[in-house]
RNA sequence: GGAAGCAUAGCUCAGCUGGGAGAGCAUCUGCCUUACAAGCAGAGGGUCAUAGGUUCGAGCCCUAUUGUUUCCACCA
């Protein structure tokens, strides 16, 4: 039972049944099938710390857009959805809502904790989810996956376990970044560089025995108190002497040794550096390199320790402002130096971090890093655009030793454990009780896992990966991934490693980088700013279609891209141009099913649809297959409003009204197929729209999500005449210039459109203008048309187009003069022209290097020129004779 | 400090391996032409950042400059 479409489009209307229909029938769950070729996507997994935003909204309609199309090419077709627990980011969003409440981590302890956290997951991640599904997004949900589920979490103990036998993960005491608010570890990846103004305080530490001072520079002066050296470059004969004698610490007394360590350089400062190995990542290796004692100075909120009980509990910057007074007073404060730097921050709440050392696990990244490097150099994993490879080289080439523990609760339990006895440590994926040493009791490490170390391993943990299941035989390596370029480091450049070392393949073999979505003034949509637009919100105003459309058009690969009311509005416009276009199609159908007339039976104007139509799928699937969203869409969009709606459309209407005729027919059939054909077309862009005006359709049946994308060779009538049918449009478009002329020159002239008037041509292409005289009365105001092979009344307007000279008896509308000045500046363009090319063709070095098509073209534009000169001679002197 | 992107109509952006500058929005004019005023038909509007170079030919390729955005590293 087909329904008539309502009048106006209002996607709230269908696009939540659309979408419940595809859920029941299961069509977004691929069948595994060896005879047919698959096509994987995995989605970037969302945080579960709060709901999607119009970035979320871009990556995902760009997957679903490839997803679509590959399942109407027949491949099958997997995208696997997910979130990820997020681990730093969702800790610290609990914490923030149990301080609310007056509460702390420690009132609940680890498992009390825990149990919030996943209730936190389940209202949350299933938010998230709800919104894919709004968007459209076509994911087999029989399929979903979370970064702690019991399978993902089964892939990360076992990959701990692999590496930790290779000897590619340990434990040890290393410099790491320290955030002092969320009190735990991050990774360098982790940290956000920002701009702060500061300063360089120049320190004087006196000699021991004889005179004199070094001087030494820094921007975090309490960190002096951890100082146990003096560093100078071997090579500087400022302070060769020096080396291996004593200077005292400033307010603490203690005697540090000068040493000489390739670190300080000549032209840097002083040339001296103060060396604090426990909180500075150069200091650290200084201090290894020259057997220097660790002192550490700060806690693990960034206070100062008991070690030192002036400053002991002040915090790191009253601490700075007291140690600086004090060395003020005690003079040996030389200087301070106004300074901008970089300060680095905690990716997730800004806090300044702290360089702390600290005993943590880390993952030895460089004989990972290598095969990585490799696998994208020999083009099995590909990026596009080609340029973010240089971003992927540079950062796994210099990528240093990855911090993976953290000191969080929410996420994976590092599967270590140590002996309560005799400190063995065992690494034990299933788990470890009693020490194989001595038999005492194992505890395991309290701390989790770095939430990017289960992310990494995301394209095979989720198909089942330590087993060797049916979906990781099928569907993996996967083929695409889309993400922001913002994650390539973080996420992208691990998932190519983790996939080498643990399944020796690369996990895709195209990453589509995408950029970010901006405001109408181009800032990053930020809630500080608070100029974030809700996709919801969107969704709800205008459908999911048309913000679809509104972030996939005019969007290139790895360009940010602006959100604007404006084109929102353009792509809500279009969704209901084609809506309206669809109605009227529809409501002029007597045919029970679609399908195209034999050849005999097409019009002109019929033919030249049906070319367009084939261009139109030839640049779009090329385009899609480019990655490039943007273009494909914007030809559909030519191709449905200018082509289809503003000129096909308008060339059927005379056929169509005449009911039953064999001409009315036909142009039904054609008006029919091309739409049914565009809105599969369409479809993987648009899903919603498309699938409800499809339904629609006389004698379809089925989903048109699983219907095949059209392709040349399967249009009918192109089989038997693909050439003859291009060459018949290519001069049917003379009638549509001419079409064109008139309208334009009525407008000119200020005749509205309800004045017909006679219309007279003379042209050699008569048998296509005798074809198309009704095209003219309806589209070009004429009252009827005549061919002739001559005309003289000299009062006529006279318009001439290089294929035809056309003339209209409007003697009253004319103004003479204006119209000689018109004709003449007409000519004086057209020999503007005719000078160009004729220079061009004069010119030898062009005609004998140009390629031949470029030279042939100019000749053949030459040829149109010319005719069009004599053209518009004869009408000035027509104009001329009338004036005298 | 290293690297990359961008600079085209008033605004937002396309412009594929070099062959006569495009779209949407905005502006102006005229239209209720029985799918659509969220529409139709016209029109105006650009030294393609600047300066050199390669080429028969440059918005496109090369070099430099300016402005702008971003990534990476580091500032003892």
């Amino acid at each position: 039972m087909k329904r008539e479409l309502p009048k106006t489009y209002d996607p709230s209307d269908f696009e939540g049944r659309i979408y419940q229909s595809w859920c029941d029938e299961g069509l977004f769950t691929p069948k595994v099938d060896h005879s047919k070729p698959h096509y994987s996507i995995v989605i970037p997994p969302p945080n579960i710390t709060g709901q999607l935003h119009m970035g979320h909204a871009l990556d995902n309609t760009l997957q679903d857009i490839l997803i679509r199309y590959k399942r109407m090419k027949g491949f099958s077709t997997l995208w696997l959805p997910g979130t990820d627990h997020a681990s730093i980011a969702t800790e610290a969003k609990i914490v923030e809502a149990m301080r609310k409440e007056g509460l702390t981590k420690e009132d609940l302890g680890r498992d009390g904790f825990l149990t919030r956290a996943w209730a936190w997951k389940e209202q949350y991640g299933g938010r998230i989810i709800e919104q894919l599904k709004k968007l459209g997004s076509s994911c087999d949900w029989t399929r979903e996956r979370f970064t702690l589920d019991e399978g993902c979490s089964r892939a990360v103990r076992e990959v701990f376990q692999r590496l930790y036998d290779k000897g590619l993960i340990y434990r040890g005491e290393r410099i790491i970044n320290w955030c002092p608010h969320c009190k735990t570890s991050i990774s360098n990846a982790e940290v956000d560089y920002e701009n702060q103004k500061g300063h360089f305080w120049h320190i004087r530490y006196p000699l021991v025995g004889g005179g004199g001072y070094v001087e030494v520079a820094t921007t975090r002066p309490e960190t002096m108190l951890g100082d146990t050296a003096v560093a100078v470059n071997p090579n500087d004969e400022r302070y060769k002497h020096l080396i291996g004698t004593y200077c005292v610490l400033p307010l603490v007394g203690r005697r540090i040794p000068i040493v000489a360590d390739e670190h300080a350089k000549l032209d840097k400062g002083t040339g001296c550096v103060k060396i604090t190995p426990a909180h500075d990542p150069n200091d650290f290796e200084v201090g290894r390199r020259c057997r220097l004692p660790m002192e550490v100075v700060l806690t693990e909120d960034a206070k100062i320790t008991e070690n030192y009980p002036k400053y002991a509990g002040m915090d790191r910057y009253e601490a700075r402002k007291a140690i600086v007074e004090d060395l003020k007073a005690g003079g040996y404060l030389a200087e301070i130096e106004d300074l901008d730097h970089e300060v680095g921050t905690c990716y997730r709440c800004g806090t300044t971090i702290e360089p702390m050392i600290s005993l943590q696990w880390f993952v030895r990244m460089e004989p990972l890093a290598k095969p990585a490097v490799e696998a994208v150099r020999e083009g099995k994993t590909r990026f596009v655009p080609e340029r973010f490879d240089k971003n992927y080289f540079h950062w796994m080439e210099n990528t240093q030793d990855w911090c993976i523990s953290r000191q969080l609760w929410w996420g994976h339990r590092i599967p270590a454990y140590y002996c309560d006895c005799c400190g063995e440590t065992v690494v034990a994926k299933d788990g470890c009780e009693t020490c194989p040493k001595c038999g005492g009791h194992m505890t395991q490490d309290p701390d989790t896992l770095d939430t990017w170390f289960s992310s990494a391993l995301w394209p095979f943990s989720t198909m089942g990966w330590p087993d060797e299941t049916e979906d990781l035989k099928y569907f993996y390596p996967t083929n695409t991934l889309v993400t922001g370029y913002d994650i390539i480091t973080f996420w992208v450049s691990r998932m190519i490693f983790s996939a080498l070392e643990y399944t020796d393949q690369v996990p895709f073999d195209t990453v589509l980088i995408h950029g970010l979505v901006r405001d109408a003034q181009g800032r990053k949509m930020s809630k500080s700013l608070g100029n974030g637009i809700d996709p919801l919100e969107i969704i709800d105003k205008y459908g999911a279609d048309a913000l679809r459309f509104a972030l996939a058009t005019g969007n290139s690969p790895g360009n940010d891209m602006r959100f604007s009311d404006e084109k929102i509005e353009a792509a809500r416009n279009f969704a209901n141009k084609l809506w309206n276009a669809a109605r009227f199609v529809m409501m002029n159908l007597e045919i029970e099913e679609i399908e195209l007339p034999d050849q005999s039976e097409l019009a002109l104007a019929d033919k030249w649809i049906l070319s367009k139509f084939a261009d139109c799928v030839k640049s779009v699937t090329n385009n899609i297959e480019k990655y490039e969203i943007g273009i494909a869409l914007s030809c559909l969009y030519d191709f449905i409003w200018d082509v289809y709606c503003d000129w096909y459309i308008e060339l059927t209407k005379s056929a169509l009204q005449d009911k039953g005729s064999a001409r009315s027919v036909a142009a039904q059939k054609v008006l029919a197929y091309v739409l049914r054909e565009t809105l599969k077309l369409l479809h993987p862009f648009m899903p919603f729209i498309t699938e409800e005006i499809y339904q629609g359709l006389p004698g379809e049946d089925g989903s048109i999500m699983i219907k095949a994308f059209p392709e040349i060779d399967a249009i009918p009538v192109f089989a038997e005449a693909e050439g003859q049918l291009f060459s018949v449009a290519e001069s049917f478009e003379k009638v549509i210039d001419a079409i064109r002329a008139i309208r334009a020159r009525r407008a000119e002239m200020g005749v509205v459109p309800s004045r017909k008037a006679s219309v007279y041509i003379t042209t050699k292409y008569a048998d296509i203008f005798a074809e198309c005289t009704p095209y003219f009365e309806r589209l070009a105001s004429a009252a009827s048309v005549t061919l002739v092979d001559s005309y003289s009344d000299d009062t006529a307007v006279q318009i001439i187009t290089d294929a035809a000279a056309i003339y209209i008896p409007l003697a009253d509308m004319i103004d003479f003069a204006a119209e000689l000045a018109r004709l003449e500046g007409e000519l004086k363009q057209v020999e503007s022209e005719i000078a160009r090319v004729n220079g061009k063709l004069a010119n030898e070095s062009f005609v004998a290097r140009a390629p031949k098509a470029v030279v042939d073209g100019e000749k053949a534009k030459l040829e149109k020129y010319l005719e069009k000169k004599s053209g518009v001679e004869t009408a000035l002197n027509q104009v001329k004779s009338m004036m005298k």
